[in-house]
This record gives C-alpha cells, structure tokens and sequence, in this order.
DNA sequence: ACGAACACTTGATTTGGATCATGGCGCCCA
DNA sequence: TGGGCGCCATGATCCAAATCAAGTGTTCGT
C-alpha cells in the first residue's frame, strides 16, 4: 500500500484553516507546475487574492456538472479527477484525468455552460479561479493573459494527441501511451516515474482509450508478461520505460 | 459542376490590391462570425490594423507546418484549409478542416511553436493575425480577449466532440456527424445546408474520422442506398437530414 | 487531346477488439 | 466475520472495419 504524499502533506494545510497561512500560490509546493508559473511575486499575491479554497471533495463528488453555469476555472492541489461528458445515447465519455497542478474547466468557456462534467476519483484538494476576476486581472497583468493563453492551447494540443491515438493506435498502444504520460505527468511533480498507483478503474481507463474493461486487462496482462511493467491491482511499477516507450511506438 | 461564390467574390477583391477597400474586416461578408464578432466598430478598425493580408495560397500549399515557429493564427477568408500532425511512425492525423470565417493555429501558443501543419485544400485567402499584436490589443479591449478566450475553448470543445465520436461511434455515425458538422457550418455562412462540395477527398475523411478510404467509400453507398443523401462525387446533396440525424445518433 | 497518376468504388478475406460468460478477489459494512 | 457487491481477470465467440485485391473514373500536366 503507497502513501499518498500529497494528500496527507496538502490535506494537511486544510483541515485547519482555510486561510491557513500555508493556504497560498507563494507557498504551494505545485507554483512552479502551476497557473502561477510566469509571474513575479507581488502578481502572485494579487492571483492569490481572488482564488478561492473551499474544503476537500470527497471521492464520487462532482466538481461541476456538465450545462452548469460557468463561473470559475479549478486547479487541483491534491487528489485526482476526471472530467466526462455524457453523449447523446446516455453513455459517458471520459475527456480527461487532472492531476495535482493541472488546470480543468476551461471547456465551459466558449459558451458560459460546462462542456463537461468534472468528479473526484479520490479526495480532493482544489483552488477555485473564478473566470471574471481571471480575466481583468489578464488584462493587467501581460504574463497572467499569456500564461492562461497558452494553457488552453495545451489543452487543444493534449485533446489532439489523444484524437491521434484513438484514431490511429492499438489497445497496447494506446494504453503504454497513457501510462507514459502518467509517468511523466507524476515525474514533473518530483514523484517517481516509475513507481505509483492509479487513481482511476479499469473502466476509466477503457472509457478513456476507447477500449472495454476486459481488454484493458487482457492488455495489463500482456504487459506483465512481457516484463514491461508489474501490475498489483492499482499499483503499477515501469520495470522497462524504454519497452514500453517501444510499444507506445514513440520510437527508441 | 458547382459554382464557387466564395472563391469568386473574394479572390475579385485580392487580385487588384492587397489594400483594396474590400479587404477589411469592416466590410468583410464573414464579420459576424469571425473574429471581429463581438467588437465594436472602432475597435474593429483597430484589430483591422494589425491583420495582415497576402496574396491566396494555392492548393496543397502550406500555410504553416509542424514545428514552425509561431507567430500567428490565420482566419480563413474563402477557400478550405486542414490541420494535420504527422505521428512517430511518419503518419499522417488529419486533426481538423477550416472553412471561412474559422480561426486556426491557436495549437501552436503552447510551445511558440506551431503543433501541426496546415495546408489548402483548394485556392485560400487567408487574413494573418500577429499573435503578439493580438494579445497586446486583447489587453486594451476586453471584449476582444474574452472572444479570443472563447475561440480557444470552442477549439476545445469541438476536440472533445471528436474524441467522443471516434471512441464510441461507429463509422456509420461518424460520418453522418461529419456530414451535419459541414451542413451546419455552411448553413452559418449563409450557403446551402443541404447541398455542397466536399473540399476533401474520401482520404482525408478516412484519416479526420480514424476510417479507411474503403469504409468511407462504403458508408457513402450505403447512405445513398437509404436516400439519405446523393453522392457525385464531391458533390453531396442531403436529401434526408432528420434520417441522417438519427444515423448519426443525434436522436429525433 | 492524350496518357499517366491519382481518386474512388466494390468485392473477398482477415483480424483486433467487442461482447458474452464465468469465476476470483478484496473491501466495506452490518 | 461473513455476506454481498463492485472491480478485475480470463476464456469463447462474434462482428465491424481493416486489409488485400481488382477494377473504373477523374484530373492534370504536357
């Protein structure tokens, strides 16, 4: 069983106080990953005025739900999400993970509605950024517009990566690649790269990639077998990145 | 053999100069969808100011590629552009398909560097946007960058529609979606809803929606044999939309 | 105006992953 | 502390779309 670093250190902050002195951008583990990345310090503290951070969602619970109003845009502290969108014929569609630094939300922005629906896959610490202040404080502040221009890019550059993926990728493709990108998304955040547990099901992960439950498995199976990784229900090890790299086919 | 009002009109006006008076967003037909949209008319003289205008791109030009440095997003004033990426394995993602009045390039705000190539699909005219001069007028006027931050959202959207369909849907349903998106796009153009020119070739549909050119073959026979719609080529009439709807699991 | 290259269609066969079915394991809570 | 339920694994079968193959139609360059 693995310690969850981040929930109990962050967590921690919150129990007590919500204006916790350890409650800011200036001293969160995750500002330099984070919406404060480009700014000087006394921006910070202007940013740091109009977030808000409420209690913890508890797993299962909904961040926002899809046709809510917008209002703000959230930044996760600790925990995982995932946002979904329901289709047409009632099925889910999961769109993404969001991990701790990550920014979710910014779908609801074209039309004032959430595109999407956003729910903690496990306790969750999140900063709410109210949009109307995110956006007279951008107007201010150069690096702030910027910094917020290009994270919606990188948003459109992820969705289209993974267009590519479901479009043109196999099963053990597509699932080396999303346990290459959660390799990654873990090492940025000064956690192992090889070495973590999943926060989301089987289904998840299937909804996600476009494939069902049992082929994920089947899929885990393979992988093991092959010595590429070792698989202890949700806890995974990488025992061979540059395997796995191979067989997500970004190339040697 | 159909008639190109969009072509004809527009490139008349480039031809003789590329600072004709027709050539400004003031005048422009597409300026209710376009960016200008929710300026008003001074400002609109001021975006004017910094858009640039070259002669048309000819097809199977490129407009920008992969890895270019970015300096710009483009809006397409006549003519038909797609995005594409090119996988590790040399691969080809058809990522998206641009008729007038759409923006595109905001990929490429990331990194400073353009995350996929963009090439005509027939004769374009194109209105260059600097990105620094747009951020700088979007701190000036608000409206501005909340309509840019509203673009880049809706790319976002559209992405996460796209992620949907080719995870859940099958081939019959994608490209009866694909089908209403173009309707629906012209319809916002003020041309036909019902009959068009598709600016593609079955390839790139295959490629956009993750089909072979041989299943996209098929399906428009299919289609054609329920009276859904008449194929001649690229000529595509829609004879029955509500049943295309419902193909495209859109419900009643 | 002609031929080559390209774009599209249609048919036959194959296949990767879905679907259907079953069983085990762990976990929560009474 | 056991029972029920959700999550996961694995086997058997099926099917939608890919692949392979062979045409025909269209476009373009000279």
């Amino acid at each position: 069983m693995s310690i969850h670093l981040d929930n109990i250190v962050e967590e921690g902050g919150f129990k007590s106080c919500a204006h916790d002195f350890q409650t800011n951008c200036g001293n969160c583990r995750l500002n330099a990953i984070c919406l404060p990345l480009a700014l000087e310090s006394e921006d910070v503290e202007q940013l740091d005025d109009i977030i808000q951070r409420s209690k913890p969602i508890q797993k299962n619970q909904h961040l926002y739900r899809e046709e809510d109003d917008f209002k703000s845009v959230y930044a996760v502290r600790s925990g995982t999400l995932k946002a979904y969108k329901t289709t047409d014929d009632g099925r889910e569609q999961v769109t993404g993970f969001y991990f701790p630094g990550e920014i979710l939300g910014m779908d609801g922005i074209a039309n004032n509605t959430h595109a999407s629906s956003a729910k903690a896959l496990e306790t969750a610490a999140i900063c709410e950024i109210p949009f109307e202040s995110l956006e007279k404080l951008s107007t201010l502040m150069p690096n702030l517009q910027r910094h917020f221009f290009q994270l919606m890019s990188r948003e459109i550059t992820e969705d289209q990566q993974l267009i590519t993926l479901l479009s043109k990728n196999s099963a053990d493709e597509r699932i080396a690649s999303l346990m290459l990108s959660i390799s990654a998304r873990n090492a940025r955040r000064k956690l192992s790269a090889t070495a973590f547990r999943l926060p989301m099901s089987r289904v998840d992960i299937g909804n996600y990639l476009g494939l069902t439950v049992e082929t994920v498995s089947r899929v885990f199976s393979r992988m093991q077998k092959m010595d590429l990784l070792s698989v202890d229900n949700k806890e995974i090890e990488i025992l061979d990145i540059q395997g796995l790299r191979e067989m997500a086919n970004l190339g040697g």
